[in-house]
DNA sequence: AATATATATGAATATATATTCATATGGAGA
DNA sequence: TCTCCATATGAATATATATTCATATATATT
C-alpha cells in the first residue's frame, strides 16, 4: 500500500461485482459498430430487419444475430405483422449513453 | 426495402462513419471489467498503479497496461511524484456515463 | 400444395484483445 | 555505484466475439 488514505477513499466508493459485471456488458452492446449504427437507426423509427440491413449495407443474417444480442440484453423489441418484423427499442437510456458519446468524442 | 417511409427516415438521421467509430471506440473502455473498476475508483480520489493493483486484486502489468489504453483514450493523465505515478480522470463524461450505466442496470 | 420471402439460428472461422511473463526504464536510498 | 522499487512495455497465449455460410422456420402468394 502507498498512499493509505487515498486506497480507503477508493475502496469505499467500489461497485460491487455484479453491477461491474453488468454494467460492462451493457456497454459492450455500445462498443460494436454494428448494434451502434442499428440503435442510432432505431432512435427516429421503427425498422425491420430487411430494411435495417439495406441501410447498414450488410447481411440479413450479420443483422438479425446482433438484433438477438440487443433483445437478449432487452434495449429492443420486435413487433411481428405477417412475416416482418418491426423492431424498436424498449429502453430510454439508450439516447443519452449515445448522445454522451457523441459529445465526447467531438469535444476532442 | 421493404418500408420506404421509415427507412428514409431512418436514413436521415444516419451518424456519419467516423463518428460511428469513435463512439463505438469510446464504449469499448467501459465495455471492460478493469477499466471500468479503475475509472470508477478514480472518480472518488487520484491513484497510483500500485493501489489500483492492490484495489482490484490484479497484477501491476496487468493495471499498468489498461491505464495506457485509458492514457491513449484520454480518459486519465498521470502526475509523476518521484517513482510514484498518480492517475486521475481527464473526462468529465467518465462519470455521467457510469452513472446512467449504473441506472440503467438497476432498472431492470 | 408448392414456392417465395423475411427472419432466425447453429457452427465454423477469423479477428480482436486481456492477461501473463519476461524484461526494461528510471528514480531513491544505502 | 549498486540495488531496490514503481511503473512501463513487448511478445505470447488464451479467450471472446462478429461475420459468414448453411439451414430452418414461418408467413404470404400463386
Amino acid at each position: 500500500m502507498i498512499d493509505i488514505e487515498k486506497y480507503k477513499i477508493a475502496e469505499k466508493h467500489m461497485l460491487d461485482e455484479d453491477t461491474i459485471f453488468n454494467v460492462s456488458n451493457l456497454y459492450k452492446v455500445f462498443s460494436d459498430e454494428t448494434r451502434l449504427k442499428i440503435l442510432n437507426s432505431l432512435l427516429s423509427t421503427e425498422l425491420c430487419v430487411y430494411d435495417i440491413a439495406e441501410l447498414l449495407n450488410m447481411t440479413h443474417s450479420s443483422i438479425s444475430h446482433q438484433l438477438k444480442i440487443l433483445r437478449d440484453m432487452k434495449l429492443v423489441k420486435a413487433r411481428k405483422d405477417g412475416k416482418i418484423a418491426y423492431y424498436s427499442l424498449i429502453d430510454d437510456h439508450i439516447e443519452k449513453i449515445i448522445k454522451i458519446g457523441v459529445e465526447h468524442i467531438n469535444e476532442l
